[in-house]
DNA sequence: TATTGTTATACTCTATAACTATA
DNA sequence: TATAGTTATAGAGTATAACAATA
């Protein structure tokens, strides 16, 4: 990262913007050795501990577009991480396959250690007053 | 948005993600009825405020790779708000345009209501620390 | 008639590789 | 020889439009 400042860094959004982009920068990088996406995690995760859940479903707990569920589940397949199982004619759901769970935890041990080194960053008398304000600004729109 | 909540929501990583991604895509809305992009003005802020900054440097400066100021400054010259100006035979700077300066003022307008509706979500006891969160999470890397 | 799953497509932000020309 | 500017390309996360099939 460069040691450049600008007025930009005082802005609450930009600093929002630049934030989000250097963990998801990090994320990637940890789960690239695991061949996986963020996305692919954020959905294993979801479909685990939703079960049976189908692909709208998972969408809109993710608040996604469902079309995007689409390749993601189509790379998971492949992967032999999950699969479809019918419902109805209509509806599937998705489950994982054994070797999706664990991927899953491992990818998970993932997860929590970014999740710990990123509050680790943040000042301690801040820390309590991350995760409110940062729910606040996308729940309930 | 969706009203669903899930246990990523506990997670500060993944709400700084959907915080983030909720502030862009408003954002961008914003931005659109003036046909700029939010690149586009963060990119004419910084230019602005550094009289005479070239292209590498801002893309220092915002920590960007400097292969995409490219699309931006074409971007901003064919709409007639920038121009580039010979520092020496392998320099430019970057200049505004008065209709350039003219477009910033409006969009920084809208910039502006954006920060405080940002900051006007977060419940007051949150605010103070969410600036400093954010920073040390980006900061000095 | 609303919803599911899907295909095709496109946009935005970001990145890497590789090149030329200049300081 | 390090830096500036550029081209071409790619990837990741998103979105919209439109469709057939089913609940």
């Amino acid at each position: 990262m460069s040691d450049d400042r600008n007025m930009l860094d005082m802005l609450p959004g930009y600093a929002l913007r630049r934030a989000a982009n250097a963990m998801m920068a990090d994320l990637g990088e940890r789960l690239s050795p695991l061949g996986l996406r963020v996305s692919d995690i954020t959905v294993m995760k979801l479909v685990d501990e939703r079960k049976g859940a189908t692909s709208s479903q998972i969408s809109r707990a993710l608040d996604i577009n469902r079309t995007n569920m689409v390749p993601v589940l189509k790379r998971l397949e492949e992967a032999g991480l999950a699969r479809r199982e019918a419902i109805n004619g209509k509806s599937q759901a998705i489950v994982l396959t054994s070797k999706g769970q664990s991927t899953l935890a491992k990818a998970w041990q993932v997860i929590e250690q970014l999740e710990g080194d990123l509050i680790a960053r943040i000042p301690a008398q801040h820390r309590p007053h991350f995760l409110p304000a940062l729910q606040a600004l996308y729940q309930s729109d």
